[in-house]
DNA sequence: GGCTTGCATATTGTATACAAAATGACTGTG
DNA sequence: CACAGTCATTTTGTATACAATATGCAAGCC
């Protein structure tokens, strides 16, 4: 049995699951049969105890004592919910970023956001991901843990895949740019927030098409 | 072996863990030892990994693959910054209360306030937890599940142990009542930021005084 | 002397085995 | 026919066993 595990096989039923679920192939309040991922993996029971209890902590899944994890019930409220906070935290730092900024950031800020405007649809993601992460690193530490903790709750590369996304992004992206780059710390704030916020409502159309909330049979 | 375990072996594990790093009996950067937990809690080492995740997830450990789990470099930055999230939260939601609240509640609030201001130092503690409780009620599904993170990371009952916690405590918490009785959703963001900024430093005096960042050795 | 190399040991990660509790069907009873 | 109680089955939780990797130390080399 050879297998590549780079990071430890819970990592593994981690990444299976959470897809499962995101594709609407585990419903919410569905039950996780343990012994079914173990066949699915070709793994033991061990490293999934694990990877269900990380993905109870993310919210992913409800965990009953005796009783097994289930599928949380996330309802669109949640998800919109969910962008809300994150714009709400990431918001606070775009305007540190927009006080702190030295003039060499400010300037690698615009550079991305540049190359960003001009990329094809697949560098566009790792570049998104870039300026999202050179805004970040203004936050203090606890600060970007839960950014990152936020982040894996519902993943990235979510917003990524729905149609027009990109065009939407330049623009929300310029506007924080802009403030950023005029150290005006409230409308840097202003422009985090919309941007989470229409972030939020992508990854619920996109949880949407991918029949997260139909109606089972 | 009789044991009274009612949730599971591994929230014993987390409890004992946790505890033991609050304590600073377990420095910042040392090295967990599966083995003697096991000895401690006479537990195999199964329901501990599964803890150690949890407190992994819960940003206290630090777990490398292959490596080991390792308690968190926490500073007292980090802290500060922690509590600076959670009033960035919980403001929110007790401006939410404000513009929501029915009379109801708002009496409801006044009245626990009146008890807590009454109370002895040992009811005082559920008392708060049942105001914060009370206004956090007001907040949608997701954002609760956020605080209880929030509320866990850096356990409660902790600020309640800091001398003098509760005279602060009930002219913070006064301020906030009058706040959400007026309707004035940004004087109640404000007060109920206040306020766990105090809980921050009071919660960093805490860790403080129980060792937790002097040098070793 | 300082640095690599190799081996013995310790520790993590995974698999399997066993114990305890929950689930669900069946039976008998009102 | 509804329903409570019992028992077989399934599934969770924990313990133990084994495999793979990391760690620490000693010997050899520059």
């Amino acid at each position: 049995m050879t297998r590549i595990t780079r990071g430890g096989l819970a990592e593994e039923v981690v990444a299976h699951v959470r897809d499962q679920i995101l594709r609407g192939e585990l419903r919410p309040g569905q039950k996780i049969d343990q012994e079914q991922i173990a066949e699915d993996l070709d793994v033991s029971r061990s490293p999934i105890r694990e990877g269900l209890v990380v993905l109870g902590k993310e919210g992913l899944l409800e965990i009953t004592p005796r009783r097994g994890a289930f599928v949380a019930e996330i309802s669109r409220a949640d998800v919109v919910d969910h962008y809300e906070l994150f714009g709400l935290i990431a918001g606070r730092v775009a305007a540190m970023a927009a006080t702190t900024f030295t003039d060499e950031q400010r300037a690698e800020l615009q550079h991305i956001h540049v190359l960003f405007t001009e990329a094809s649809d697949d560098e566009a993601a790792r570049l998104n991901h870039e300026f999202h992460q050179l805004i970040n690193g203004a936050a203090p530490r606890r600060t970007r843990w839960l950014i990152r903790h936020l982040e894996r709750s519902i993943p990235a590369g979510f917003f990524e895949r729905t149609p027009g996304w990109k065009s939407e992004a330049v623009a929300d992206h310029q506007t924080i740019v802009d403030a950023i780059v005029d150290q005006d710390a409230d409308a840097a704030r202003q422009a985090m927030e919309l941007h989470l916020h229409e972030a939020g409502v992508a990854a619920s159309n996109a949880l949407e098409a991918s029949g997260f909330w139909e109606e089972s049979e």
